[in-house]
DNA sequence: AATCCGGGGCG
DNA sequence: CGCCCAGGATT
């Protein structure tokens, strides 16, 4: 039997039961793979029920403002998916009648939707004959045929690509393409995969030659940065409200909120950061600081950050001058999206 | 071609 | 701690 076959055959008896499985609808569809990209399913899980349910459809969806698509992926992380969703709903309400397309070539041109979704949505809505090539796919095709070029460069895209294109069941796309992500996902697992009850051992070059845990090869990388972030907790107590500030682009959190910062390089103590230029500027000399939590480490996938966060008093009256902060009614906080670090916080000391 | 962009789970 | 997850955009 065909290795495509032998997947698809597997598939039916172990498949998970998974809600964007009983539909066609792409725009159900492009949810559930935006929401999946780099995230596990059960992660994602409870983030496609919020937002099938806020948004049923593309027109609630694009009518929303970014803020609130924000706050409601608030914890999931890569929050420029939630920013180019929104962008792409528009563009599917002005270029496209608000019909949601359905083939890989008007797909690939929305944000945030690539290759690998837009061959997803394609197969699975309407299917097109076009091959996803994720995670899972990379594992299962280096390990089944023995391929040892690395996944991460052009070469080794190109290559699997053209493997994955042959390897695809044009007669059933959709199917074939949930295959092999399941299979890879639930059998061919990244990590101590139990080969003994694969249907595919016998015939897989990996198990044959015991290259099952060197595969597939992926070109090293990822150098953590250290960031040590000085978070300032200022309240108005009179009127109830919390300084909050939002980011800005071409960093981390974009348009996302957290609590005015003093960024360094390297770590200062308390009397040091008083003494800093930046201090001065924000708070003026007379400002008294407590400190309210020790450094708690934040890894993020390019740079460990390290935040420490204090209660700022007594601040001078000209202080704020370059509006770096407004303030925020502490009942209105909760519809802002803030970062886990900065919503962590505020649940850890009950100002949420 | 390399780097950036989150957060969580697992051994 | 390091690796990986239904990747894509930017430089």
């Amino acid at each position: 039997m065909s290795f495509s076959q032998e997947i698809i055959n597997w598939y039916h008896p172990n498949k998970r039961d998974l809600p964007w499985r009983h539909t066609t609808d792409p725009y159900i569809i492009w949810l559930s793979e935006i929401i999946l990209q780099q995230t596990r399913v059960e992660q994602g899980l409870p983030y496609f029920y919020r937002f099938v349910e806020q948004y049923p459809n593309i027109a609630t969806f694009a009518a929303a403002e970014e803020g609130e698509i924000l706050r409601l992926w608030q914890g999931l992380g890569y929050y420029s998916r939630a920013r180019n969703m929104h962008k792409a709903a528009k563009m599917v309400m002005d270029n496209h009648d608000g019909i949601f397309p359905t083939t890989y070539d008007s797909l690939i041109k929305l944000n945030g939707i690539g290759g690998y979704t837009a061959a997803a949505i394609a197969s699975f809505s309407a299917n097109e004959a076009k091959p996803v090539l994720d995670g899972n796919v990379f594992r299962v095709l280096s390990r089944y045929f023995g391929i040892e070029e690395a996944i991460n460069t052009p070469k080794g895209k190109k290559l699997f690509y053209e493997l994955a294109l042959e390897m695809l069941d044009k007669e059933q796309p959709a199917i074939y393409n949930q295959s092999i992500m399941e299979f890879g996902a639930l059998q061919c697992k990244p990590q101590n995969p139990d080969c003994q009850i694969c249907p595919l051992r016998t015939s897989c070059y990996a198990k044959q030659t015991n290259k099952v845990n060197s595969l597939p090869v992926k070109i090293k990388g990822r150098i953590s940065k250290d960031r040590y972030f000085y978070y300032f907790v200022i309240m108005d107590e009179k009127s109830g409200s919390i300084a909050i500030r939002k980011r800005g682009p071409k960093d981390i959190w974009e348009n996302m909120y957290e609590f005015p910062l003093i960024e360094q390089a390297a770590p200062l103590s308390i009397s040091e950061l008083k003494n800093t230029k930046e201090f001065n500027e924000l708070f003026g000399r007379g400002a008294e600081l407590h400190i309210i939590s020790t450094p708690k480490k934040h890894i993020l996938s390019h740079q460990n950050i390290y935040a420490t966060f204090l209660e700022v008093s007594k601040i001078s009256k000209d202080s704020n001058k370059k509006g770096e902060w407004d303030y925020v009614l502490l009942k209105d906080l909760d519809t802002l999206a803030k970062p886990k670090l900065i919503f962590a916080f505020l649940r850890d000391y009950n100002l949420q």
